[in-house]
DNA sequence: AACGCCGCCAACCGCCTGCAA
DNA sequence: CTTGCAGGCGGTTGGCGGCGT
């Protein structure tokens, strides 16, 4: 029943790696891999560490495909992008992001973005005609669209996605015509700092459809939105249509 | 020079999930 | 089906170095 027991936790060295103990760990699992059992690893390596600590060691340190060094604006929109949508899942967002780490990822946004985005405020309030704010909906150059669903998304040619979204946000009664004109006019602005935003995180429509959980492909390459969530979730649902195109 | 504060980041902690026994 | 370990993940911590006083 069950496995040997991991490590024992009393007799393994802890804190910061030394750099022999670095050489022992990369030269055995260069020469012999991980084995698939990353506890036994360090017995096998002649280590006296936890199993999970090798782990740790070689997946944030060690591995030569590894990218150090600081991260680039277009890394910082792609984290921006993705937090803001999918929340915390480092993991998730380290994969789009070429030879950076969950921890890395995590260290970055936490002592970083974070500030630099809660300090960031050429936010755009949206406004109506009579200069009526819409309040509480802000669109920031680091947010995507609040609270809005896909209706459809249609590949009209080999290379250009068009999508509709229903549009949802906090208002008592419907937008007149000249409110909605308006509106698409703010509205355009935000997305057009959004879609290349949207764009970092997704390079091609596989991508996103990839995903997106319940994203399907039907045989005339139509992309069927099922339950399409960017996440963010602010406003009130009211019924507003905008058309536009991501990925050209 | 000494001290304290603060930011950065490597490493640990603890929880969750999958799966072998 | 149950048990309990391995691996994976996100949250947190603690040591270190830079900077200001």
């Amino acid at each position: 029943m069950g496995r040997s027991p991991c490590c024992d936790k009393t007799k393994v060295k802890r804190g910061p790696w030394s750099p022999e103990e670095d050489t022992i760990l990369r030269n055995h699992i260069q020469n012999h891999g991980t084995g698939g059992n990353w506890i036994a690893l360090p017995h096998k390596a002649g280590l006296k560490r936890c199993g999970k600590s090798c782990r740790l060691r070689w997946l944030n340190y060690l591995r030569p495909d590894i990218k150090l060094g600081g991260f680039t604006e277009e890394e910082d929109d792609i984290i921006s992008s993705l937090f803001v949508n999918i929340g915390s899942r480092w993991s998730v967002i380290a994969s789009h992001l070429q030879g950076r780490t969950d921890n890395d990822v995590k260290n970055h946004w936490n002592t970083k973005l974070k500030k630099k985005l809660s300090t960031s405020h050429n936010s755009t309030t949206i406004k109506t005609n009579n200069e009526t704010s819409i309040s509480p909906i802000q669109f920031t150059s680091s947010t995507f669209l609040p609270k809005q669903e896909v209706d459809r998304y249609q590949i009209t040619n080999n290379s250009v996605l068009e999508y509709s979204m229903k549009m949802n946000y906090q208002q008592e009664s419907t937008i007149s015509n000249s409110n909605s004109n308006s509106f698409n006019s703010n509205m355009s602005s935000s997305l057009q700092e959004n879609q290349g935003l949207l764009h970092n995180a997704f390079p091609t429509r596989n991508d996103y459809a990839s995903w997106c959980d319940n994203g399907v492909m039907d045989l005339d390459g139509d992309l069927l939105a099922g339950d399409f969530d960017f996440g963010q979730v602010i406003g009130e649902v009211s019924n507003f249509n905008y058309s536009s195109q991501l990925w050209l």
